[in-house]
DNA sequence: TATCATGAAATTGGATCCAATCAACAATCG
DNA sequence: CGATTGTTGATTGGATCCAATTTCATGATA
């Protein structure tokens, strides 16, 4: 197979979705957001229907969710494309990041339960064991997701959630390009112990420097990549 | 006619729209902000595409695409229904929009252009002789957008304009139930100020407390209609 | 009487078929 | 020789048909 699209063929099993629908649009979402399936990628729909063991109907159906998610492109009569990545588009996932999350942990924190310190104090554990690259942007979701989880405001914290999976397409780029050193379990560990205390405040600004310099560190990864003409 | 649904019929005239799809979901989301389409209406697929005198597939891809933008829920099986609205979903837009638009606001008036504040003067001016509510809406977002413009970062962007439309669904309500001096047009006039000197500071402070009040009002107003118990 | 089967009608999910549109290429004309 | 215009193949958009699921009414039974 040459197709770039062969990346999808071993992820038919997992779990039973209620319908087709869904089953695509999940395996979809996640090859884009962990990059098995590049920026860029056309998405023909009777090859993604063939892969999937599925007509194109249900494939139309997912590749119309995953447009609103600005996950693809999708132009009329001509095509999905999955949406390609960038120093600018980073930037902007950074900057809806930097408006959403601080809010959801300024909510969160003064009703954080002793669960949801444990949890997340278990993530950043498991983070350190974790040798897989790819598993390591989803322990990092869940550990903000987890000290975000008493905000209330559920669509905010759909959204939150939305932005940071899309953060995931970055956050491999330079965990491969730099090591793991990027994730900073350091503030990770200070942004918790400061939200076990009930310190919105510290935690807050930790959470902004945290995200300042991870944004600037794709920012000079692209840099280096890329040169400015 | 006395389905719900039949406040659809008369807006199948203007724009033409590439396909079918998209004029099915721009019509059902213009209904579902401006309040034709209240929350908990069923939207029965056979039904709206009877209305709109299509067949039932653009119907789906286009209900689809507004269970992405938290529009309508869609159940399995069950069928699409118009997002009820609600003090805590109120909130939650509310809690959105505090995170967005002063980052919005903040990174755009360092490079507003006096384009941007004249169109912004303009739409004050044009709220002040708008006697239809329902254009009201509209020309709200139109002037907070406009003050956004130079933000950069258009998903960003898209994204507040979103949730700015989804807001929609409540300023209608308090000014119906309160009358136009809700708008605060004070603020808005203070706040445009602000930005057309380059003052972000005070722009986005004046912004936060103009937000921080709407979300009072609502809240109030659903206090007063549902006391609780 | 309340509760649990049961089955028919309504509604949605999925597949297949046809039409519309676009891209590439060939042929014609200037 | 270059530009423009048909023409053809591939791909998506839309319609129709069938299958699966849910719901609601009906009735049997404890």
């Amino acid at each position: 197979m040459k197709s770039p699209l062969a990346a999808l063929t071993g992820l038919d099993s997992p779990p039973r979705h209620r319908t087709a629908t869904e089953f695509v649009e999940a395996a979809l979402r996640a090859a884009i957001l962990d990059g098995r399936l590049p920026g860029g990628t056309a998405l023909r729909q009777e090859e993604v229907a063939h892969i999937f063991g599925v007509s194109r109907m249900p494939v139309r159906e997912a590749l119309r969710q995953l447009e609103a998610q600005a996950l693809i492109d999708f132009l009329p009569h001509k095509g999905a494309v999955v949406t390609a990545i960038s120093a600018e588009d980073a930037a902007d996932n950074y900057a809806i990041r930097m408006a959403l999350e601080p809010m959801a942990l300024g909510l969160s924190i003064p009703t954080l339960t002793p669960d949801d310190i444990d949890r997340a104090a278990d993530l950043i554990a498991d983070m350190d064991r974790e040798p897989d690259p790819g598993r390591l942007g989803e322990l990092n979701r869940r550990f903000h997701m987890s000290l975000y989880a008493q905000a209330g405001h559920p669509r905010l914290l759909a959204l939150t959630e939305q932005q940071l999976a899309s953060a995931d397409r970055y956050i491999r780029f330079t965990l491969a390009a730099r090591g793991r050193d990027q994730l900073s379990q350091g503030e990770h560990r200070a942004m918790l112990e400061a939200a076990a205390r009930g310190d919105a405040e510290t935690a807050v600004a930790i959470l902004r420097t945290h995200m300042a310099t991870a944004a600037r560190t794709i920012a000079d990864f692209f840099r280096e990549r890329e040169p400015r003409p």
